[in-house]
RNA sequence: CGGGGAGUGGCGCAGUCUGGUAGCGCAUCUGCUUUGGGAGCAGAGGGCCGCAGGUUCGAAUCCUGUCUCCCCGACCA
């Protein structure tokens, strides 16, 4: 996809050098300092040009692997009315977390914390046959709930933006079968991201079974804490294979943990670490068909209530999750997948015809090549935009100075390693693209 | 929701105890010198001190109320 270039003398970038005194962790400080977010009131946060082309790539990223999963795209607004609430009899049960107010009319509203209710009234007055299952749809749509304690900056927002999927079928195999491929969907979407995600055994509630995991990115700020056979580490996550293998090793958080009995990990291989939970699937069977009156017609004529199954992923919450897997005393260092610029372009003297002219070249053949550049042609020292590039983590920064354009050279560095060559400005593409 | 802390220029803070012309660093603007890892000098702009009452000749400072934000705990993508 085609993101664009920028020129940072007409962009808008406010980093910042000091640390703002109420972020407390590292991606939340990161975040405000990159000038990828700004708060707006407790939980709420607008996001900033360059935020949000990330946040774009996160969500490009689920997308795609939700649509290869077979799962089919719709969006349901944000406001939900009460009385669709009051079908499933959450409206009453749901409590304060939940953002209610009535419109002019007096009607009772609500910002949605979730969907169930209006995707399974959505199918419910579609779909009358089981011609017409298995379906899965999800959309990609912010979400507002009323946390008592929002904190972490989007990590634990009140607004977030959520990938929620939600599976029909007509029995418990074809069920199964929904959550499996979203399970290996969830695979692919955190190894795209960059991320190595841990399937964790969560509670099912009155299904049982194993048909509920929360996907967790081992980090030491993590809120949740887990417990998992450490062979978990070694497996391939790209493997074809490794969503069965997982599902065979004992992961579970750490509350889970303690009911029980008789862990079958012996105790050299328990690992136990912090996680960040950005995914949880389960399948809830017809509890909310049933609720809500949702029918369809089998093959042998009978009605039967359609199982369901629903799979979030924290979209928002995921920008967090990969700033606090990968940064450095710098800044951020963005995986290639999601960073909101390819190549960051350093032009050292913008007073200097030579090196503007090389600089501008220089954007454009990128740019014919298919990569999105950030080019810093601002009158300022070397040393604040190459402090402003680590900041922002772009994948690869080019520098260009009076001296390389009298040798026909650039630097080019890449940021996660801090490896830095010089090369001649015909050869920097090539290095770029393998 | 219980417990704690904080609101002073865009950011980080001092000043509040003991009332008396609102300060510092960074950032911003102008000029000159600089320019390969957050430059130097000189000058400048920007704040009804969260808000509302009250006490006082006089309130950032004292009193009352209120709003907001942050932290620790119980809950959540």
């Amino acid at each position: 996809m085609f993101r664009g270039s920028m020129l940072l003398s007409r962009y808008l970038l406010p980093v910042m050098k000091e640390t703002p005194a109420d972020a407390q962790i590292v991606s939340h400080q990161l975040m405000l300092r990159a000038g990828l977010i700004r708060q707006t009131a407790a939980g709420i946060y607008a996001w900033l040009p360059l935020g949000l082309r990330v946040l774009d790539r996160i969500a490009d990223i689920v997308r795609r692997e939700q649509n290869r999963a077979g799962a089919v795209e719709l969006l349901m607004p944000t406001i939900q009315s009460a009385d669709l609430w009051r079908q499933s009899g959450r409206y009453d049960a749901y409590g304060p977390e939940m953002l209610r107010f009535q419109d002019r009319g007096g009607r009772e509203m609500l910002y949605g914390p979730t969907n169930e209710e209006m995707i399974t009234s959505i199918f419910r007055d579609c779909v009358k046959s089981y011609r017409d299952l298995p379906r899965t749809l999800y959309h990609i749509q912010w979400k507002f709930r009323d946390e008592v304690r929002p904190r972490f900056g989007v990590m634990r927002g009140r607004e977030f933006l959520m990938k929620d999927a939600y599976s029909f079928d007509m029995d418990e195999e074809g069920g199964r079968a929904s959550y499996d491929a979203q399970f290996t969907a969830y695979l692919r979407t955190f190894a795209a991201l960059g991320l190595r995600a841990v399937p964790v055994r969560a509670p099912t509630g009155p299904i049982g079974g194993d048909l509920s995991h929360e996907f967790h990115i081992l980090a030491d700020t993590g809120e949740s804490e887990v417990f998992y056979d450490s062979a978990l580490d070694a497996v391939d996550l790209t493997d074809p294979d490794a969503p069965a293998t997982l599902r065979g090793l004992y992961a579970m958080e750490a509350e889970e943990h303690e009911k029980v009995v008789n862990c079958p990990v012996p105790p050299e291989r328990l690992a136990k670490r912090r996680g960040i939970e950005v995914g949880h699937i389960f399948f809830f069977g017809t509890k909310y068909s049933a609720a809500m009156g949702m029918q369809v017609q089998a093959k042998d004529g009978s009605l039967v209530n359609p199982l369901m199954g629903s799979y979030g992923v924290g979209v928002s919450r995921l920008m967090g999750a990969i700033i606090e897997a990968s940064h450095d005393s710098a800044g951020i260092v963005w995986p290639d997948s999601v960073a909101p610029f390819d190549v960051g372009l350093i032009n050292l003297r913008v007073d200097d015809a030579a090196c503007s002219e090389a600089a501008h070249a220089l954007q454009a053949k990128l740019e014919a090549a298919g990569l999105s550049v950030l080019h810093d042609d601002r009158d300022a020292r070397g040393g604040e935009k190459f402090a402003t590039m680590d900041l922002i983590g772009l994948p690869w920064a080019i520098t260009i100075g009076p001296k390389g354009v009298a040798a026909g050279t650039v630097e080019l560095k890449r940021r996660a390693t801090g490896e830095k060559h010089e090369v001649s400005f015909e050869s920097v593409l090539a290095k770029l693209i393998p």
